[in-house]
DNA sequence: TAATTGACTTCGC
DNA sequence: GGCGAAGCCAATT
């Protein structure tokens, strides 16, 4: 297992319940925001239990893919919350996740 | 080592 | 919303 395929393993597994993240957020938590494809391309072999690939997402909201079982994707994210239409997540703006910040200064 | 392959993303039609 | 093209990235063959 390479270094970047476990930091977007453990990237995904940040991602709380009831919100999602893009393969482009997902990328940029694992350190290369611009490596969304390799994301897919990681998610695709995601069989790591406790890796809740389902809460990943394509650019935009639209639901990207899950293995040819796009209908499950979309009832387990129902399952926490998230309604998504034929193509694209519902409210996407407020359940999209995003990388914590260092509390600071503002 | 080089070429191919995608659960990607953005842009234009 | 759907389709095609170009760019970008890591894994696989």
């Amino acid at each position: 297992m390479s270094g970047f395929e476990r930091r977007v393993l453990a990237a995904v597994r940040r991602i709380p319940p009831g919100r999602v993240a893009t393969y482009g957020d997902v990328a940029g938590m694992a350190g290369r925001p611009r490596a969304a494809r390799a994301v897919g391309n990681i998610m695709k072999g995601c069989r790591d239990p406790g890796t809740p690939c389902h809460r990943v997402i394509a650019a935009g909201g639209l639901l990207g893919g899950y293995g040819g079982n796009l209908q499950l994707k979309r009832e387990l994210l129902r399952a926490e919350g998230i309604e998504a239409g034929r193509t694209r997540i519902r409210r996407f703006d407020d359940v999209r996740y995003r990388r914590p910040r260092r509390p600071g200064r503002t």
